[in-house]
DNA sequence: ATTAAAGGCTAAATCCTTTTAGCTTTTAAT
DNA sequence: ATTAAAAGCTAAAAGGATTTAGCCTTTAAT
């Protein structure tokens, strides 16, 4: 590693103490003359001296950590990630990533694991209720962000997709060319994205008069399997093919298409699909499947923004509905 | 935060020396009572004492991080990413992720970043040739595993994909079926993935025979407009339609997938295309694209074990090559 | 000439653990 | 009754930075 402040001190012939006033701007407050000043600077570049992380984080108690815990890095969250690590290098933060594939238990031990090697605040796409996070917040004295999954409460930072509204303009398209008969095919139920989605869905089909029978609603989870199982169940139950489906995630989507390939190549015939989440292939499906994008990078930029806004700037909790687009082929 | 041991030691009434003896299990050596040291472990367990990481890891010059240097988080790094997690995890390691967009200053930029902020090693899709990963190993005083991408030498430890194997193995399955005519649409030339890409594709034609025009062969980059412009160039520049095009990242497909849709829609009744990559959407696509699908969980596993054997079990260096899936649709 | 103020710097405490060297008390041995 | 060894524990240093309180010197003011 570097030099010391001491080994600098040494060099500089004054105290480490001086070293640090200088280096940390306050050679006025503590009135360092400017000869000595220039002579310390001089040595600290000459020996490009950068302060030890780890010594400062424990006098400072503040380590420019955040942590960053996700369901998976699939695309979605990878992006997400991706942006918020950019974002926070720029402010020198660095990012630790864990990821909980979608299972509270571990989303728990995480938490509590990150939260005792010492980060700053945690930006934490959750799998838990208010009563959850209530304790949670109770116990851990660091800020906490939500990310693309909100937990309702006043006094809760998150920065979600606008869930509802994008599924609502999505649905709301296929109804207006006619299409009446539409299914729903949802992930883990108790999630803020899956009560938006189905809220947009019933929202929409409610505007445009069309009924909406709860035998057309589906959810299991947001896994490929889950969509699979899902659409098995649609096209196996009932014996009409549907006239369009509605996957709330990509990976849901995933399942479908993975179903209608073994099982039910004639799918898209009959059958319109739809679906939350993007993705650049999908351009090149036939036929056409209409998408809802959601703009991981506004997600990624505002949920550290915030974060940073309450760690240095003193701000409050903030929350932030981003709009997604829709991508209709 | 949690208690100090200096107040554990008040409420066990020993000195923070015992307690700190007795919480790493040194009891015995120093001949701490059993008495004492279950005192001292109950009083620890009740008040769910967690040591101070930054204080340890001042003390220890060891802070159980590992930097992560990838150049983005796409479906291969983020799967890659997230299996390192939860590897390191299981061994108390945490990891800190940064995106160098395939950008050599940036990469140089993180490295340094990183180590400065005294990670204990640094797993890296580098884009560094011999020379600059010479100079920067005598710099940085910390262990270094490549993944993905690896620089020839003895001492450098790699684990990365079978490139030349893979891309062998799929472009002969074409040759086989007589197919003579290909073009290879390549990435970052100087890059092992690249340089070994290429030779397995040129391995493959003259093993069956098959001459190699260097005109055929393009390397642009990695991203996809690369693809797109690579497409572009065979297309537009050869009267004839190529009867198949390898590419040689999932980047360069979704590219070549954009020329196709937008300038040559009957692409695929001529010309096959195969791809380096995999990825679940090529399952819907018509007509079938032959992929190599790279053992992302595997690199991710022995990269890390590679890195914690020299970490911790005093191992040197350690050089693996993952063998990828042919998939044949 | 004395006092007050300003100038220029530093010793030492602090953050929390780990670890070395060693102190005191008890037991065993001669 | 000494001495040596064992038992049981602890003071203090170290790791590297920040910060408080304050020391000494010089200049200005009366």
């Amino acid at each position: 590693m570097s030099l010391s402040l001491e080994e600098l001190a040494l060099k500089a012939d004054v105290s480490k103490t001086t070293v640090s006033l200088v280096l940390n701007g306050k050679s006025s407050i503590y009135r360092i003359s400017k000869e000595t000043e220039n002579r310390i600077l001089k040595i600290a570049k000459e020996h490009n001296y950068k302060p030890n992380s780890i010594a400062r984080a424990l006098r400072l108690n503040k380590s420019l950590t955040i942590g960053l815990i996700i369901p998976y890095l699939n695309r979605h969250f990878g992006r997400v990630a991706e942006v918020i690590e950019q974002n926070a290098r720029e402010l020198g933060y660095q990012i630790i990533i864990a990821v909980t594939q979608d299972c509270l238990n571990t989303e728990h031990d995480l938490i509590e694991n990150l939260y005792e090697r010492n980060v700053d605040g945690l930006i934490l796409a959750t799998m838990m209720n208010r009563d959850q996070f209530n304790d949670l917040s109770s116990k851990i004295k660091i800020p906490i962000v939500l990310v693309d999954r909100r937990i309702d409460g006043d006094d809760i930072a998150w920065v979600v997709s606008d869930d509802e509204q994008g599924t609502y303009e999505l649905v709301s398209v296929l109804c207006q060319e006619g299409v009446k008969d539409i299914y729903f095919v949802g992930g883990i139920e108790k999630l803020s994205t899956s009560i938006d989605r189905l809220n947009g869905f019933k929202k929409a089909l409610l505007d445009q008069g069309v009924e909406c029978n709860q035998s057309k609603i589906q959810q299991i989870g947001y896994a490929v399997a889950d969509g699979y199982e899902m659409t098995k169940n649609i096209i196996e139950r009932f014996s009409k093919t549907p006239e369009a489906i509605f996957t709330s995630a990509i990976t849901l989507l995933e399942g479908l298409l993975q179903y209608a390939k073994k099982h039910k190549p004639d799918l898209f015939s009959h059958t319109r699909v739809i679906t939350y989440d993007d993705h650049p292939m999908l351009d090149y499906l036939q036929p056409p499947i209409f998408s809802v994008r959601q703009n991981a990078e506004e997600i990624a930029k505002k949920s550290f923004e915030i974060m940073h806004g309450i760690l240095e700037k003193n701000r409050s909790f903030a929350q932030e509905l981003i709009k997604p687009e829709l991508i209709l082929r």
